[in-house]
RNA sequence: CGGGGCAUGGCGCAGCCCGGUAGCGCACCUGUUUUGGGAACAGGGGGUCAGAGGUUCGAAUCCUCUUGCCCCGACCA
C-alpha cells in the first residue's frame, strides 16, 4: 500500500478526551475514530489490525474444533422471554421496536439465539457434542462508556457454544476453549492469565476470566507470579486428547478477580514472594452453565435409552474489539504503537527518504515490488514529505520493521533497517535487507 | 442514575468576568529557499462560537431551557 493513496489521518495533538495510553494512540495513529459516547469507526489502519485479530481467533477456534457461523445482531424479545433474561437484563439491554411494533433488541449476547437454532434440528444423543461460534457485533447500552474501545456499547465479539450431553462431557468442551484461549492471546503477543470468575448474569458454577496485567485495566487481580510466564500450549497440541494436564496447571495455583478474591486462602496458598496483586483487563470469559437455557428453551435430545435428555451449554467470549485497546495497552512506548507481528497490520513501512529524487524512488520502487511479491505487507511512504515527519508516522503507527532508503546511503549502497520493538538500526545492503525481512517475516 | 467538568475552523487552546460582530499554535493550500530523525519565510483558504429562546441599538460574551461529550462511583467482553 502506497501512503499517498492510503487514508491515514494521524493527529500530532491528542484529543483531550482520551485519558489513558491506548485510546490516545489509537486516535492518534489513525485507527479509529469515536462516532458516539462508546461507539467507533473503524479506520483503514485499525481496520486492517481488527481482521488480523479475528483471524488468529478463527485459526485458534478451528484447531479447537469449533465451527463458525453467523447470527443476526437485532433479535426478538420472544426468545428472551422464553429464557425468562427479557426483564431480568436490565437496562443494559437495547430495546427497539419494528414498524409492526414487535419487540426487538440489539443482541448484547446469543445463548438465546444458538439454542433456539440448535434446538430446531437436533434430536439425538448422537449429533453431539459440538461448539458454534460466531464474530459479531455486540451492543450494551453501558452506563458509562469509557476507555475508548476497551469499554465501548458497540463491540465485536467471538462469541463460542458449546453443547453436550453431560455435565462431564461439557467440562471436556469448556476445557478445549480454555486452552484455545491460552493460544488466542499467546499467539497476539499477549500474557493472558485465567482467573476464577463470578458467572455473572449469563449463570452456572464454572466461569474463567482471561486477564492481561496492565496499570490501566479496570478490577484489581491477585495471582500466583508463576501463572505469568507460563509458556503456552503449541500449535501440536491434540484437541481431543485430554487437556486436564494444561488446565490444571493453571487452575491448581491461585487466581482470582477482586469479587472472587479470598484473601486468606490467597495468603495460605501463595509464598510471600509469589504473591502478585495487580490490575488487569479482562479479554476473554468463558462459563459452564449446564441446562441454564436448555430447560426453559426445552433443549433436548433423545439418548441411548430413548429417554429426553436436556444439554449442557457452556459459552465463551473474547472482547476481539477490546484486545486491540489491550494490545496497545502493552505494547507501546514514548513514541507510539509497537505491534505484535503476529497483529500488525504491516509487516514493513518503506520510508523514501527523497520522494523526487529519480535514484531513491527507484530504488524504493523495486525494493517494495520484490517485498510485495515475496508476500509481506508493505506500507510504503511515497509523500513528498521531510523524513522527521515520515519516520515520526513510522513510529506512531509501529510497524515491525522500517525500511529507509535515501540517496545518501545509496551513494554508498546501503539502505537503514530498523526494529521498530527494539529500535535497533542496522546498515546494510539492500539485497541483505530484503533477504533479512523475506526470512523472517 | 448520583457527583464534577467541558462545548469557539481538522487537533490543541485564548477571548467570556468588564457585550461592539472572532484570534493564536499545529494541520491544510500556493510560492520561494530547503531537504538524512516533526524546516524557514511570504501569501492564502476554512468558523451557523453545540442548539433554541430571552435581555439589549448590538450577544461567543449576560439570563433560561435543551442537547452532546468527558471525568469520579455502581455494571460488563
Amino acid at each position: 500500500m502506497r501512503l499517498s493513496r492510503f487514508f491515514l489521518p494521524i493527529l500530532r495533538e491528542t484529543p483531550k478526551e482520551a485519558e489513558i495510553v491506548s485510546h490516545r494512540l489509537m486516535l492518534r495513529a489513525g485507527l479509529v475514530r469515536q462516532m458516539s459516547a462508546g461507539m467507533y469507526a473503524w479506520l483503514p489502519l485499525g481496520h486492517i489490525v481488527l481482521r488480523k485479530i479475528e483471524q488468529i481467533v478463527r485459526e485458534e477456534q478451528a484447531r479447537a474444533g469449533a465451527v463458525e457461523l453467523l447470527m443476526p445482531t437485532l433479535q426478538s424479545a420472544d426468545l428472551w422471554r422464553e429464557s425468562g433474561r427479557y426483564d431480568g437484563y436490565g437496562k443494559e439491554m437495547l430495546r427497539i421496536q419494528d414498524r409492526h411494533e414487535r419487540d426487538m433488541l440489539y443482541g448484547p449476547t446469543n445463548e438465546e439465539m444458538i439454542t433456539d437454532i440448535v434446538r430446531r434440528d437436533i434430536k439425538s444423543y448422537k449429533d453431539l457434542p459440538f461448539t458454534l461460534y460466531h464474530i459479531q457485533w455486540k451492543f450494551r447500552d453501558e452506563i458509562r462508556p469509557r476507555f475508548g474501545v476497551m469499554r465501548g456499547r458497540e463491540f465485536l465479539m467471538k462469541d463460542a457454544y458449546s453443547f453436550d450431553l453431560s455435565e462431564e462431557a461439557a467440562r471436556i468442551s469448556y476445557q478445549k476453549q480454555f486452552v484455545a484461549y491460552l493460544r488466542t492471546f499467546g499467539r497476539m503477543g499477549l500474557k493472558a492469565v485465567p482467573m476464577k470468575a463470578d458467572p455473572g448474569p449469563i449463570g452456572g458454577d464454572l466461569s474463567h476470566e482471561f486477564i492481561i496485567l496492565a496499570d490501566t485495566g479496570e478490577s484489581e487481580v491477585f495471582c500466583h507470579r508463576d501463572l505469568v510466564d507460563m509458556d503456552i500450549p503449541g500449535e501440536d497440541t491434540d484437541f481431543e486428547s485430554d487437556l486436564s494436564a494444561i488446565v490444571d496447571g493453571r487452575t491448581s495455583l491461585y487466581a482470582a478477580t477482586d469479587e472472587m478474591h479470598d484473601p486468606a486462602r490467597f495468603d495460605a496458598e501463595v509464598p510471600e514472594d509469589k504473591r502478585l496483586t495487580a490490575r488487569g483487563i479482562e479479554v476473554g470469559h468463558i462459563f459452564y452453565f449446564g441446562t441454564k437455557y436448555s430447560e426453559p428453551m426445552k433443549a433436548s435430545v433423545q439418548g441411548p435409552d430413548g429417554t429426553e435428555v436436556l444439554m449442557h451449554g457452556g459459552s465463551y467470549g473474547v472482547g476481539v474489539s477490546r484486545l486491540m485497546g489491550a494490545i496497545i495497552e502493552a505494547s507501546h512506548d514514548d513514541d507510539g504503537i509497537i505491534w505484535p507481528d503476529a497483529v500488525a497490520p504491516f509487516n514493513v513501512g518503506l520510508i523514501n527518504l527523497k520522494s523526487g529524487d529519480e535514484a531513491t524512488d527507484s530504488a524504493c520502487e523495486d525494493v517494495y515490488a520484490k517485498l510485495t511479491n515475496a508476500g509481506l505487507d508493505v506500507l510504503y511512504d511515497d509523500r513528498d514529505e521531510r523524513a522527521g515527519g515520515k519516520f515520526a508516522t513510522m513510529d506512531l503507527i509501529g510497524l515491525p520493521w522500517q525500511l529507509v532508503i535515501g540517496p545518501r546511503g545509496l551513494k554508498n549502497g546501503v539502505v537503514e533497517l530498523k526494529r521498530r520493538a527494539t529500535g535497533e538500526k542496522e546498515e546494510l545492503t539492500i539485497d541483505a535487507a530484503l533477504n533479512r525481512l523475506t526470512q523472517t517475516n
